[in-house]
DNA sequence: GTTGCGTTTATTTTT
DNA sequence: TAAACGCAAC
């Protein structure tokens, strides 16, 4: 570790003692090096590596910046004692070990986005038999928001007029219990149940408190109300908190993110030492200035000027098509040709756009010229169906309260228990005041089911309960695994309900996939607890066969996911008004219309376009539609008001049509024709 | 439980 | 337009 290799701004923060700190940091200004740097500084004046905790957003951010720490260390086994993670895995750590603490019980589960959805839909179909269609998401969308920003179901209180809002604090309550009855905590739990012991527990807080003498945060801009509670009780003590993070960056208010946190971080930790950094060593000075010019147009900023002392490049390219589908040709051949001419292989590229929808033209382009792509985002996740019922059984064996995972497996594979014994054993667990599973158990008491039905149900119980009993002993959770798999013919019905034999393959192979990576952790952890722990990161990781090497492709992805990733040229695609900004925010909501007084908040969408233009290391491509075919129908397209932002004098025109039509070679033509003619001579 | 048909609705996504 | 959803019929 070099400190001259720094900048000045930068090594003030690396150097910086004790006492709050905000690193403002621009886009491509070295962010990541002055937070490794600080870390290992600490290290190096002799504090203990369990002392400091290093909190990220995503599981991928906390393992380089780890292993970027122990590159600078003299003993590299230093950097495994640092608590490096998301704010949700300490969040986990915290609640597993105060867990008596909570009152929660031992094998308590993570519910994922889809258990939640299950749970919510269950609670409204209680809640109103039906009388009205919820859009569950849209709640639970709310539900989250409340929670980031902690506020409690009894302080939920719903604006007026907003009929969502209303059922949001009927329901709201009612989720939160059915959860604890359930033994399960969803995502947003792992941060304000936090919160919530080191409010009430003087004792446990002042523990951890005690324990992180320096609390590091990344994309502090990303934080919302509730990390912020959680940030302040762990720093209550010592009071060292290095916050790096850049407000022009702010793109994920709409999960809950507060800006006010970095915005208002001197107010609220008083003697914080601000530095910025300004420097850029990512991109030319041309597509800085449009940047910087942008994001000018933003207020509610500390406001930074980002510099660089590269040559000032090449122009900005404006590339105007007649429409979608001549866009993304001129990607297409555009990659060709720097290709070509450049000599860069195809990892140098990338396709940023405002939604996943826009991405399908590029993809279909990209496959008939077989240009390779990796393609980041979407939903990939979700769909291994086959995988999620099979943690569903592990997860009733160890927990049979968790509802939802049994609702999910209760007849799956199909075994005769369909809907209406599920009704009537719910109306009647409801009544008994007793979770499912008991009456599961006890169907035998049940009046008015089949007796082939009860002994389905009892067999089921039977088959999860001896699979728990097995566990609980401390026996090898993947050999029992496959002994559940072999009880109730789960590869025998994947392959009845697969199309063909390749797709039942393929989701065998995902079954067998996470098998292994069961056993990996068995490796780790001893008997039941490996179980225990795996599930929960599963839940909070996805699984770890997500080996998807990027290879040399063309990057496709959202703006969103483009964030603090950098390419040599980058194409933006679809600057129009309602694509960027998107229309959802130009439009005004029932609030605006009563107040009268609406004009659209487009900061953060243009927060989004400061970010797109940031990715690009050498060449920008700007491109945009005269005419897009949207909902069937062809619409005369608006240059963004983002794209007029930019400076003239920084951008090359490019009409596309005129060039995409011209180079059709006369030898190709007739080739053409030829086998044209041929054709219409075949078919008669 | 599955299939098919009519209806509805079009962001961003991580943990 | 097209994909996702919901409901009814098998």
């Amino acid at each position: 570790m070099d400190l001259a290799t720094l900048n000045t701004p930068q090594r003030d923060a690396v150097t910086h003692g004790t006492g709050p700190l905000l690193v403002l940091a621009g886009a491509g200004s070295g962010k990541t090096r002055v937070i490794t740097f600080r870390i290992a500084q600490l290290l190096k004046q002799g504090v203990d590596p369990r002392h400091i905790a290093a909190l990220t957003f995503t599981n991928k951010a906390a393992a380089e910046m780890r292993e970027r720490v122990a590159t600078l260390l003299p003993e590299k086994s230093q950097a495994s004692k640092l608590t490096m993670g998301t704010f949700h895995s300490l969040g986990l750590n915290i609640l597993k070990q105060e867990r008596k603490a909570m009152g929660f019980p031992r094998g308590f589960v993570i519910y994922d986005t889809s258990d939640q959805l299950g749970l919510l839909r269950e609670i409204l179909r209680r809640l109103r038999n039906g009388d009205r269609k919820y859009d569950v998401k849209s709640i639970l969308s709310r539900i989250s928001l409340a929670k980031n920003a902690f506020v409690a179901p009894e302080d939920f209180s719903p604006a007026t007029f907003d009929d969502y809002d209303e059922i949001t604090a009927e329901v709201y309550g009612k989720y939160q219990t059915a959860l604890r009855n359930f033994a399960a905590v969803d995502f947003d739990d792992l941060i304000t149940e936090v919160v919530n012991i080191f409010n009430r527990n003087a004792e446990v807080r002042e523990r951890w408190a005690s324990k992180f003498r320096y609390l590091l945060v990344d994309e502090y801009q990303d934080t919302n109300k509730a990390q912020l509670h959680m940030i302040r009780a762990l720093i209550e003590k010592h009071y060292n908190l290095c916050v790096v993070g850049d407000d022009d960056q702010s793109i994920y208010s709409w999960r809950g993110a507060d800006t006010g946190n970095i915005l208002g971080f001197g107010n609220m930790f008083p003697g914080a030492k601000i530095v910025k950094l300004e420097q850029n060593y990512r991109s030319t000075p041309n597509i800085l200035e449009a940047a910087n010019a942008v994001i000018g147009n933003n207020t509610d900023r500390y406001g930074k000027t980002l510099w660089s002392a590269m040559k000032p490049g090449t122009p900005i390219t404006h590339a105007i098509a007649d429409d979608a589908n001549v866009e993304a040709r001129f990607v297409a051949q555009e990659i060709v040709n720097l290709k070509q001419e450049q000599q860069r292989p195809y990892k140098d590229f990338a396709v940023l756009y405002r939604s996943n929808k826009q991405a399908k033209l590029i993809e279909e382009e990209f496959r008939e010229r077989q240009i390779p792509y990796a393609m980041f985002g979407g939903q990939q996740f979700f769909e291994r169906r086959e995988v999620k019922d099979l943690i569903a059984y592990l997860r009733v064996a160890l927990n049979p309260r968790d509802e939802i995972a049994l609702r999910r497996i209760i007849n799956y594979p199909a075994r005769g228990i369909g809907g209406t014994t599920v009704q009537r054993l719910t109306g009647w667990c409801a009544s008994e005041r007793m979770p499912l599973w008991n009456g599961l158990v006890r169907i035998q008491e049940l009046e008015g089911v089949r007796p082939g039905t009860k002994r389905s149900v009892s067999n089921f119980t039977e088959v999860v309960n001896r699979l728990g009993i097995e566990i609980e002993r401390g026996g090898n959770v993947v050999a029992l695994t496959r002994g559940l798999m072999e009880d109730i013919g789960l590869v025998d019905d994947i392959q009845k309900a697969s199309p063909n034999f390749k797709a039942a393959q393929k989701r065998i192979d995902n079954i067998e996939s996470l098998l292994k990576s069961l056993a990996r952790q068995q490796e780790r952890t001893a008997g039941k607890d490996a179980l225990v722990e795996f599930l929960r990161l599963l839940s909070l990781d996805g699984a770890d066969d997500e080996a998807e090497e990027v290879g040399n492709s063309v990057t496709l992805t959202t703006l969103h996911g483009s964030k603090g990733l950098e390419f040599p040229v980058v194409f933006l695609i679809g600057w129009e008004e309602e694509i960027l900004p998107h229309a959802r925010t130009l439009m005004p909501t029932a609030a605006d219309i009563t107040s009268g007084d609406y004009t659209p908040d487009v900061g953060e969408e243009r927060r989004l376009a400061y970010v797109g233009i940031t990715r690009a290391q050498q060449e920008l491509y700007v491109s945009r539609s005269v005419v897009r075919i949207m909902r069937g129908k062809p619409i005369p397209r608006t240059p963004s008001r983002f794209l007029m932002e930019i400076p003239e004098e920084l951008v090359t025109e490019r009409n596309i049509a005129n060039e995409m039509e011209a180079p059709v070679k006369a030898e190709e033509l007739s080739a053409f024709f030829a086998e044209f003619a041929g054709e219409f001579a075949n078919r008669d």
